[in-house]
Parts: C-alpha cells; structure tokens; sequence
DNA sequence: AGCACGCCGACT
DNA sequence: GTCGGCGTGCTC
C-alpha cells in the first residue's frame, strides 16, 4: 500500500466541516471509495441522512462499530489538502480550544468546492465557409477576424456584431465558428516583481533588503521568521514590505498581506499595480461568489502569486506560501469575536512557521504583544525613523476641556473652532474624528430619566437621524425614536444625550456654513464599495471638513488634510480595561497620522479633560517606546499578558439563571485550573450581558506565562454536561479583561 | 443541527 | 384507542 493511500473499503478518518454537538469525535471512519482516495483528499461523505463536505485526514481510528461504516461518498476534483494546511488547522483548533470541524470550515469558505471545475462555453473563428453569406453572418466573422483570433462568450459576440445567438449557433454547425469549453477560474495575471524602478531612501533601503532576505532565507534551508516593522505613518512601511512581497515572486512563492478589512481600499491596489504591474488578487467580503471561486483554486493550484486579504485570507490553501504581511498588526479587527474567536496576527505566525514562509507584522504603533516579542528577540526589528519625502509627524497639543465653557450641545472648543478655520481659509483639508456612530448615543426622558435600550441586549440604542431611528450598535436592531417615554408614558420630553458623528456635523455646518462637510462613518454607506468611493472623492479635495469616526484612522491618505480635531480623546480611556490605555494610545497616534502627510506639516488638537492623564501625555510627547516600555513594566508586575495568560468562557443561554448556575458549578470544581497555578474569576455578567436576546456569564482564567493552558481548559470543561440552549465559547487571549 | 424514538395529556 | 407535545439520543 502507497503511503497516504486507502483503495476501495479500507477505512479512512476524515474530517468534516460540520460539528453536530460534541459527542462526536474530531474524525469520522468512513471506507475508502471506489478508486481509493488519498491523504488530503476533499470528499462528500454521508452522515445521517445528510451529505457533508469533509478531508480525509488519516487511516481510521477504529473506534467505531466497522460493521456500521459507510462509504465515502465520492473524491470532488479539487486539489488534495496540502500537510501543512492539516497541521496548520490541527494546531490552530488546539490553541484556540475550537473544535476541527469549525476549523476546517474556516478553511473551505469557497462556494462550489463540490461542483467539477467550471467552464463557459467560448466562441473563436473555425476554418469552414458558411454554405450561404447572411449580412448577420458577414459581421459575426468579421468580429472574430477583427479581434485576431480572441475567444468571445455568445453575449459579447452577439453584441458585439448585433446579431441574435441563432446566427452564432447556425455558423457553429456549419463550423465556420468553432464553439469550446474553457475552464471560467483561470490563473491570475502574472506579477513583474521588477516592473517598476524601485526608490527607496534612508533606512528604508536596508529595511527593504532585510525583509528581502527574510524572505530567500524562508525559501531556503532557514525557513521561518517573524518580523516586527515599526515605522511612523507616512514612513513608507508599505513600500518596505513590497520589497518582500517582490522577493518571494522571485523566489516563485506566494505572499500574501492582511490588511484591516476597511484599509483594503483601492490606494493599496493601486501602489502595487504601480509597484509590479498588476493588482493583487483580493479577498474580503466584497469579493464574489465567482471570484471567490476562482481565487481559492487558483492558490491550491499556484495560479496566482500574490494576495491581498482581510483576515481570513489566513485560512487559502496556498501551494506555497513564502511571506505573510501583516499590516497595521495592531489593529484590534484582527481578532475575530465570534464564532471561531482567534486572532489572524498570531495565527499568520503560527501558518509562518508551519509552511516555512517569512512573516511581517508592520505597525505605526504595535501591539505590546508583538513589542514585547521583539525585545525578547522571537521576533527580528526593524524601525523606520523620520517620515520620508515629507514633513515630519503633525504637532500635537492638547485643548483643556475644563477651561472651555460650551453649551450643552456644543462640543467644538473655541481653539479647536479657529484651528478649522484657519485651516480651510487656508484651501487645506480638517478632519474632526469622533469615535460614535449615529446622532446621540443615548435617548433619555427628561421626565423620569429613563434611557431607551434595545430590547434584546444590555446596550442602550442610538439614535440615527440618517435612518430616522434608533439603532442597537450591539445587534443592529432598529426602532422608531418613540413619541412618549416607554417607562413613563410623558409625552415630548425624549431627549437626545451626547454627540455622536451624525449630531457633530450639524454643529460644523452651523458654525461652517460654507464649507463642504462629509461624514464618514461604516453605517452611512450601503457597501465597501460605496465608503471607498467616497473616502476616494475626499481624498482628491471633494471636502473642506471630514467628521469621521475609526474607519479614518485606517490607512488612507488624504493629501490635502492639515489639521486633525479629537472630539473627545477621553472617550477610550474610560472603563478599567487593561489594554484602554494602548488601545487609546494606538488609536490617537494613527488619526493624528492623518494630518499633514504631503509636504505640509500637520496639526492635532486633541479635546482633554485630563491632559495630565499618563497616556494624554504620552501621546503629546509621541515617545512609542517610553509609552510601551511602560505599559510592558505594568503588566509584567501584574502577571498581564503578554507576561502571563488569559483566557475568557463565556456562557450564553436565554435563561439568565442557566447561565449563572453553570458558572458557579465551573467556579467550585476548577481542580484542573488549580493545578497549573491558575487562578478564576467569576462567574460575572459579561461585558455587553445580553445580545440577542441572549444573557452572557463570563468567567476568566488568569494563568502563568508558561502554564500549559489549553490543556487544563479541556480538562476543566469536560466534566460538565451542557444543558441544551446553554452554549460555551472559549476565548483565549481575550481583547477585553473586564 | 436535524431527525428519529419515546413516553404522557386531550380528542374522535 | 390515537394524535401530538417536545425531552433525549444518534449520526462514522
């Protein structure tokens, strides 16, 4: 027998990408089909009276009744799962506590894995005459004559030569036109990693031929590495990391780069069709079913070399994947919160070091996690300094809210207020950054004091004057601003409590009424589509006052912008989260990055009630190393990650007392949490206690750096039996402590 | 998740 | 007698 071969009735372990409950095991025995199949094999297998997507992932495990198997169902014509990508999952679901069918599933995202590769019937000139010349005949040959020999669809080739598809299919038959399959999911252009002259300054040169050689190295005897890229806004990372993106095209291996999904927009594309000659090929949830499709088999099968991708671009089945980018490594939209909750930085190092690819985590303003990798010499640094080509970083100052007497529904200081003026006097670009959607954040009664809420969650609804509703920003859920107090029943005295975007520009179109004003916010635009649009038209000078909320903060450039406002720079810091601070820091020196990046310097004016607070200050003094220097000493005396470990469970159920009940169950019997040295806190109300209807418990685990964590976790939760409704996530290295 | 099996109340 | 409520268990 070949090695990773199973012929006919043999049994064999596959994967599916189904969990039905968890009394299943992680591989299903099912008998090899006819015509064998082999390791990695993409099959349909039955399971009760469903048909199930699955890999076979080994010989059978035996422990099941053989005289119960049944058969796989058939082999589907996709190429086999590679080892790396089956270790890679097997080591992710381990990690993350999440079972393999869950996994695997994130793996398989690509419609139409069970259907035969597509094809689309194509048209293209044959050698016969026609017996009889039509007029409708003439044009139709003399399209595919014009094009030189070029294959058409029937639709562009009846448009194209104004003629009805019998004409086509009657030249087909006396074959003077020939009629073909070709397969639809065709390779990706090819990319010239040499296309453009390259002109890197300063220390980007040596940056760039470092991760150049990051990447040789992956591709030979050296394998894999991580690197942590730090350079300022406008330092040109991007222009760094595209060293490594060309050298793995000319090692003939694939790259690919996770962006925050929000920041794919079309600038990225564009620099890099400057760059190579061609676009990446993309993958976010914009992209078609189609292109999905093709985009998916085209890395199984090296059709195409370089990716650009929102998080879960993580999950292709790339044939040979040499260098992995992780953009703006700290964004917080890299850690996925439902469903399979992983965060893709570290599952990108983790893919890194099984298929031996370089990996690049570039920031303005890293995470303390990676930081601290870096000082602890895991991963390999490089630093851009100055900003390149441009002025420097924007000067920041910060406007003592207390000293300023504004009305209650006022909230642009007086300085603030004269900044902007000068600014779009000036022809220049203000930007206002308010990090709340919507008008108001909270509908009050003037009566009673009672607050609207959502109905299904602990979340109080906002209003959203666009919509003309209130919405929950926890479930999406909608409803009409009431009338009378739902508490109360007083007519007229709902009151709208706090600004929010929507609420903001009214104000700046009071105070500015002849300047243009454009909000940008997620909820306002129907599609990706539309917001890159828009961000594109206000980029090349559509607007005088942007009033934007985080999506600004991400990643584009606006030339013309000089002057960046912080409503409220409070905003982040309130709570006892323990990463609000870095989260806070990250935030307010990525919108003030916006200001200024051409060859006028920048402004940021952050709006304070606590300008002595340690973090106002540290983002004033712009000392990134300082700042984290000291974040890193105040975890590590308290045992925080990175210095320590964290996991979250959170219970949900519809009945609150299900919940609570289980936790406290939890909560006596955490023998296999004692035995690492872990400690456990709870059972409390989730941070939002209720979502859809659904109350949360949370429980957190705090263990140390080394403690074997997921495998006292397991243990822990095996001994309890989940009441049905009752549904249990496990989040390791939870964003969120409290 | 579905879908069967199964064990107790109100209908023809 | 039997139709149907949804609790419990099974699916390789």
């Amino acid at each position: 027998m070949t090695e990773g071969f199973w012929p006919e009735g043999e049994t064999v372990g596959v994967a599916v990408t189904e969990a039905l409950g968890r009394n299943l095991g992680p591989l299903l025995d099912y008998r090899a089909p006819a015509g064998g199949c082999r390791l990695g094999d993409f099959v349909e297998v039955p399971l009760g009276p469903r048909r199930m997507l699955g890999v076979v992932w080994g010989a059978g495990t035996g422990g099941f009744d053989r005289a119960k198997l049944r058969a796989i169902h058939r082999v589907l014509d996709v190429a086999p799962m590679r080892d790396e990508m089956r270790a890679f999952l097997t080591r992710a679901a381990d990690y993350t506590l999440t079972p393999l069918p869950a996994m695997l599933r994130l793996a398989t995202r690509a419609p139409g894995l069970d259907a035969p590769p597509a094809t689309r019937r194509i048209y293209r000139l044959g050698g016969a005459e026609p017996d009889r010349m039509t007029d409708a005949r003439t044009r139709v040959l003399e399209v595919l004559r014009d094009y030189g020999g070029l294959a058409f669809t029937l639709s562009e080739l009846t448009a194209q030569a104004g003629v009805t598809a019998s004409v086509v299919k009657g030249l087909v038959k006396q074959g003077a036109v020939l009629e073909e399959d070709a397969p639809r999911d065709l390779p990706y252009p090819a990319l010239d990693a040499d296309a453009a002259q390259v002109r890197l300054q300063g220390d980007q040169v040596a940056a760039g031929a470092a991760l150049a050689a990051s990447v040789a190295e992956a591709a030979g005897q050296g394998g894999f590495s991580a690197t942590l890229l730090k350079g300022v806004t406008g330092s040109g990372k991007t222009e760094v990391y595209l060293e490594a993106v060309a050298e793995a095209l000319r090692k003939g291996r694939q790259a690919l780069v996770l962006l925050p999904e929000i920041a794919l927009t079309g600038e990225f594309l564009t620099r890099v069709e400057a760059r190579f000659g061609r676009r990446p090929a993309e993958w976010h949830s914009g992209v078609t079913m189609t292109e999905r499709r093709r985009l998916w088999r085209m890395a199984a099968e090296g059709g195409v070399q370089f990716v650009a991708g929102a998080r879960s671009a993580l999950f292709l089945p790339f044939r040979d994947l040499g260098l992995i980018v992780v953009d703006e490594e700290h964004d917080s939209s890299y850690k996925q919160e439902e469903g399979v909750i992983y965060n893709a930085r570290d599952m990108a190092v983790l893919r890194g070091a099984l298929c031996g690819a370089a990996v690049v985590l570039a920031s303005a303003t890293p995470s303390l996690e990676s930081w601290a990798n870096a000082q602890a010499g895991k991963y390999r640094r490089l630093d851009l300094g100055a900003r390149y080509g441009v002025a420097e970083l924007p000067a920041m100052k910060a406007i003592d809210m207390r000293g300023q007497k504004l009305p209650a529904d006022r909230w642009i200081s007086a300085p603030l207020e004269a900044a902007v003026a000068a600014r779009i006097a000036a022809g220049e670009q203000a930007l206002l950054f308010l990090n709340r959607r919507g008008f108001a954040p909270v509908t009050i009664c003037r009566a009673c004091g009672h607050q609207i809420g959502c109905d299904d969650c602990d979340a109080r609804m906002v209003e959203h004057r666009f919509l003309k509703r209130l919405m929950c920003h926890q479930c999406g859920a909608t409803k009409p601003v009431p009338t009378a107090c739902p508490a109360c029943g007083v007519e007229g005295r709902l009151a709208p409590v706090g600004p929010g975007v929507e609420r903001l520009a009214e104000e700046v179109t009071a105070t500015f009424p002849d300047a243009r004003v454009e909000i940008l916010s997620s909820d306002l635009f129907g599609s990706a589509r539309a917001l890159k649009e828009r961000i594109e038209a206000i980029a090349q000078g559509g607007a005088d006052i942007i009033i934007g909320t985080q999506i600004v903060a991400k990643g584009h450039n606006f030339p013309a912008l000089t002057l960046v406002g912080v409503i409220d720079a409070d905003l982040g810091l309130q709570g006892s989260d323990l990463r609000a601070a870095e989260r806070t820091f990250q935030l307010m020196r990525q919108v003030a990055g916006r200001a200024g990046r051409a060859e006028r310097r920048g402004e940021a004016l952050l709006q304070t009630h606590q300008p002595e607070h340690p973090v106002i200050r540290a983002i004033l003094g712009g000392d990134e190393e300082a700042f984290l220097a000291a974040e890193a000493a105040e975890r590590q005396q308290a045992g925080s990650p990175p210095y320590g470990r964290m996991a979250g469970i959170i219970l949900s159920s519809p009945d609150v007392a299900a919940a609570f009940d289980l936790g406290g169950e939890m909560a006596r019997r955490d023998g296999p949490l004692r035995a690492i040295g872990a400690e456990l806190y709870g059972p409390a109300p989730a941070p939002i206690a209720r979502v859809r209807g659904r109350h949360r418990v949370r429980l957190l685990v705090k263990a140390p750096k080394g403690a074997p964590l997921q495998a006292a976790l397991a243990d822990w939760i095996a001994q309890f039996r989940l009441p049905a409704n009752l549904r249990l996530a496990v989040d390791i290295d939870p964003q969120s402590f409290f």
